[in-house]
DNA sequence: CGTTATTTGTGCGTATGTATT
DNA sequence: AAATACATACGCACAAATAAC
């Protein structure tokens, strides 16, 4: 800082806050170039890293696009929206109030779909089918494929192996310790289906009710996915929220 | 640089990703001390500021959280999972391909439940009911509550104002322009929801079908709401896809 | 086709402020 | 009060990509 500051906000929040009014208010026609970093650090009096500093936080937020040698660019209109943010504890902070009970027991089975989608050449994958208890009551229903390779590597796992059986574990936690590259990554997907007889009976809602289907692909750092997971969810006991913040095209 | 550097790969990334895969194989116990940054840059024989760049990749990732005067930790194990990342064309992909059929227009009337969700002193709403096909095709249909200044600021537009009039707006698109601060978020709620009749007739699916129920309140720069907008998916035509990335506790 | 100017990317050193222990 | 550790800010140097000449 140079003497006379009062760092009751930083110079670079100052600034990324005013960028980002400018680009939500479209001061910067699509494809225009923004100011350089050498006349933002002028005209604000700042120093160029002070200026970068600002830029990495639009950077983050999905606002502009930076090329070497060109220039900073508003992310295009096409298509601007709201962008996810936040964190997913509402979705995932499952080990914590719950309980898993094993419905099925690890087991390797013939499952052509689930085999496709975990992109393997064999037919046979392994699962295993639980529910998710919150206080006694239950409010998910999962089945879990897993990629002969994970699913071999949980094959010691009691908890699995026993119907009936509850634990406070998540796939995703016993996978991390036994693969030799971690989880990085899921693809997910979530829409609505109608329950049918077993998930009705495991989840103790009416035949046909209106649940909430989520499908989870894992992949590891090398990019292999291992495990595929398809639950249901009761909507009256479960909601997912998330935080979407302005940017990006 | 110093000067013999083999720029191939910035040295603030290296660290970044050999940092990223002690985390994730949890090399750091919960609630651990991470290195300094004085220590990892003696370690790595780089400056501090090429730790600290490294570190805010981290943090953006929420790998890590820091706090000044004690240090850097991982990510609590706790419910550690997955955060949101990457876009959300999938589901805000709306206004490109599809059309907007209005069926009752925007009009103010009470709304009690709407009012204290966009948290106004009042009961009175502006609120607009419409559907959105995809080559004519209904695929979901969508209730828009509005604040008074936000309802009155729309009062002009034709299209809203008039029942069957069909076009391509979206209704954040128009609020920018014409409110004195953009939006700047949302907070979004997902779950699923049986067709009531309406709905049904509205989308062309039997009573009682599942839904996905998306109610999303929008907020200005000021941290203002105000819209909310409550929208029933049909699962066949439609899925909301995320891709998640590791972190975050 | 090379040269040059512009612009962003990377890296280091230093100084000072602030929060925690 | 002192030591520790992260946060902010400035300055400088050079590298790399781009574009214009």
């Amino acid at each position: 800082m140079t003497s006379n500051d009062q760092p009751g906000e930083a110079a670079y929040k100052v600034l990324a806050r005013e960028l980002r009014q400018a680009i939500l208010r479209r001061r910067f026609a699509d494809g225009v170039r923004l100011p350089t970093e050498a006349e933002l650090a002028a005209e604000h009096g700042v120093s160029r890293q002070t200026v970068r500093r600002a830029f990495q936080d639009l950077v983050a937020d999905g606002l502009v696009h930076r090329v070497p040698g060109r220039g900073t660019f508003a992310a295009p209109r096409e298509g601007q929206y709201l962008r996810q943010f936040g964190s997913i504890e509402d979705l995932m902070g499952l080990s914590l109030d719950t309980s898993l009970e094993v419905l099925r027991p690890l087991r390797r089975l013939v499952n052509v779909e689930a085999a496709s989608r975990l992109r393997l050449d064999s037919d046979t994958v392994y699962t295993v089918v639980f529910r998710r208890l919150h206080e006694g009551n239950p409010f998910c229903h999962t089945a879990v494929h897993l990629h002969p390779a994970a699913g071999s590597a949980l094959a010691d796992v009691r908890t699995l192996a026993t119907p009936g059986a509850t634990s406070d574990a998540t796939i995703i936690g016993l996978l991390d310790d036994r693969l030799p590259a971690p989880i990085a990554e899921a693809e997910q997907s979530i829409t609505a289906a109608a329950a049918d007889a077993p998930l009705a009976e495991a989840l103790g809602c009416p035949p046909a009710a209106p649940l909430l289907r989520v499908d989870r692909t894992y992949l590891t750092t090398d990019g292999q996915p291992v495990e595929l997971a398809v639950t249901h969810f009761l909507p009256e006991q479960y909601s997912y929220r998330i935080k979407l913040k302005r940017g990006l095209g």
